[in-house]
DNA sequence: CTGAAAGCGCTAACAG
DNA sequence: CTGTTAGCGCTTTCAG
């Protein structure tokens, strides 16, 4: 812990320790000269104030807490980024959690929060997290959440989300168009309502195109790379194998290019693909690959900044509202 | 900030704020009857202790900070899981700071540091970050440094790294199996030892296999990406171009694969090219690219572990040490 | 313009 | 086994 404190430059300066205080924090109390005096000394001394003590007595910890189920993910990444340069313009400290994905750590989170450890909260929910419930109820209480890419409907706070029905309604459109007759859908939950969205996409595009989507076409993937690699050669193995393939998410990129190799199946000629995915390497995949590209940095920015608004008013009520960013299709070899 | 404290707990229960400071830790001087009542109440009150109260009273914040340049780069969003997955265990909660390679924010960074917010630091440097100076300073001080991977030489602690010399050695010795006869290394600082290191494994590999190494085969690139694509495609574009690269960082992958695409040069018959990277995509991209891969979960895991050894001895002395765990090269058609 | 005093919520020493 | 007391380092009235 730090070893000089404000009493320690109070008494040096014979001053008080609330003379000093105010001048460090520039208060229009003190003259120009204590001022000076004291930010000379603080400096030489290389005193930095207990941010502790003085988020007891303020109560405020300059502090936000970032919940998302996991980072090794260009979007998520991406929107940390985009987090974090608002909360350094804004002097807040950036505690991250991660959940893989897993409810009961949320949870867990987010009753630490209750304790006053951030002064807000950023969050994309994990795919196992049900729409009410112990997430609503926190999110009800003091303590103002935003969320975004996966949020929980029916909760009264603002959400950022991409337009996800929409893109991947142009996806499908995008490979029927490209000449697919039978599309599958690898979805990773059914409860994460954006995943939902872009299934809501694929099949009204399917429906309004006249391709028929039957049950098996929806895939649920689960968490594991392998039994992904393993789902999709199922998939694809089959009497009936769909020639074109949408994945809801990044991670399923690697096991649908594998599988396709493995069982020595040419995209974009037997099977087209399109990837709901930010990776910056699309374009140097084999076949390149055509994705659904979220503004990742804009999302994760947009948010903390409504959260800034939040935090910084009092009794300011974070409203019910939705701000969609879309995204936008890149088309690429994989669906041409 | 919460609402319910020790006191109202104390209150309604008829019990003074030690009592059940103590029940709530689990104190061997506390009745097992009183600690079921206080439990119980608590629970039911949604109670959560203040941490910076308690951060304040035990001089002890029960966080870390984790400093890194970036997070979009697998390297380090593996490294924060390692780090991730020992911190929770040990209920500790993560502060995150991005430097962008810039040193000034890691100076401040740092400074702040001093301030007792965190109980210690885990440190990837920027690639601006000279040997000696500022950082040395803090970490000379009373709070425990851990670095890992981009480390600061001279500095008395402990520092996790990888074989960068021997894994490079072994890159540009493959390459030169495969019937390269120049080959150019892509640095990005020559501040890092790490890239440095790397370099170093470069010549000396070259030198014991009788490839001149000329000035411009190393290449500085910088951190923006289409500047990085135009000065490879100059490299590319000379007359005595090289038929071998050596990429020392993940982002430089894109850039390569771009400049050779648009010069029309063929991976790997006009130039083979090898990648220090973990981007699970490297299997799948056009060709697939041979990569030296770090362990980066291992290195973070690793370097959490010494660090909470320090923080939870008393008198910790982080000894001068390095902590080696190896790369491995994965060989793909990029080199083939 | 400066200072004295109270207290944020918690823990730890010390009594009982 | 339980309670009293005294702060941790800072900010904030309120008085001068």
């Amino acid at each position: 812990m730090s070893s000089v404190n404000i009493n320690d430059l109070a008494k040096q300066l014979h001053l008080s320790k609330s003379t000093v205080s105010k001048a460090l924090r520039d208060s229009y109390e003190i003259s120009q000269e204590t001022k000076k005096k004291v930010l000379e000394l603080a400096q030489q001394l290389h005193y930095v104030p207990n941010p502790y003590a003085s988020s007891l007595r303020r109560k405020k910890s300059n502090t936000i807490g970032v919940v998302i189920p996991e980072v090794a993910d260009s979007f998520f990444s991406g929107a940390i980024k985009g987090i974090e340069s608002v909360a350094r313009e804004k002097g807040y400290h950036v505690l991250i959690y991660l959940t893989y994905e897993n409810y009961e750590r949320e949870k867990a989170i987010l009753k630490d929060f209750g304790s006053g450890r951030v002064d807000g909260v950023l969050m994309s929910v994990s795919s196992e997290t049900p729409d009410a419930g112990d997430v609503k109820d926190t999110v009800d209480k003091k303590i103002p959440v935003v969320f975004f890419d996966r949020v929980v409907e029916g909760m009264n706070t603002a959400k950022i989300i991409t337009n996800d029905f929409e893109s991947s309604y142009e996806a499908t459109s995008h490979l029927i168009s490209r000449g697919c007759k039978r599309i599958a859908y690898l979805s990773i939950s059914k409860h994460l309502t954006i995943i939902n969205k872009r299934m809501e996409g694929y099949q009204k595009s399917c429906l309004d195109h006249n391709i028929k989507c039957f049950d098996d076409d929806v895939v649920e993937c689960s968490n594991d790379n392998e039994s992904n690699f393993a789902l999709v050669k199922g998939i694809l193995s089959k009497k009936k194998r769909p020639d074109g393939l949408i994945a809801s998410v990044e991670k399923l990129t690697t096991p649908v290019y594998r599988a396709c190799k493995e069982l020595g199946l040419s995209i974009p000629n037997d099977v087209k693909v399109i990837c709901f995915s930010n990776l910056d390497t699309a374009s140097i995949l084999s076949p390149t690959l055509t994705t659904i590209r979220q503004p990742a940095f804009e999302m994760g920015k947009t948010a903390a900044t409504i959260l800034f608004k939040a935090i910084e008013k009092r009794n300011f009520q974070l409203k019910k509202e939705y701000i969609i960013i879309p995204s936008c299709l890149e088309e690429r070899e994989s669906t041409s």
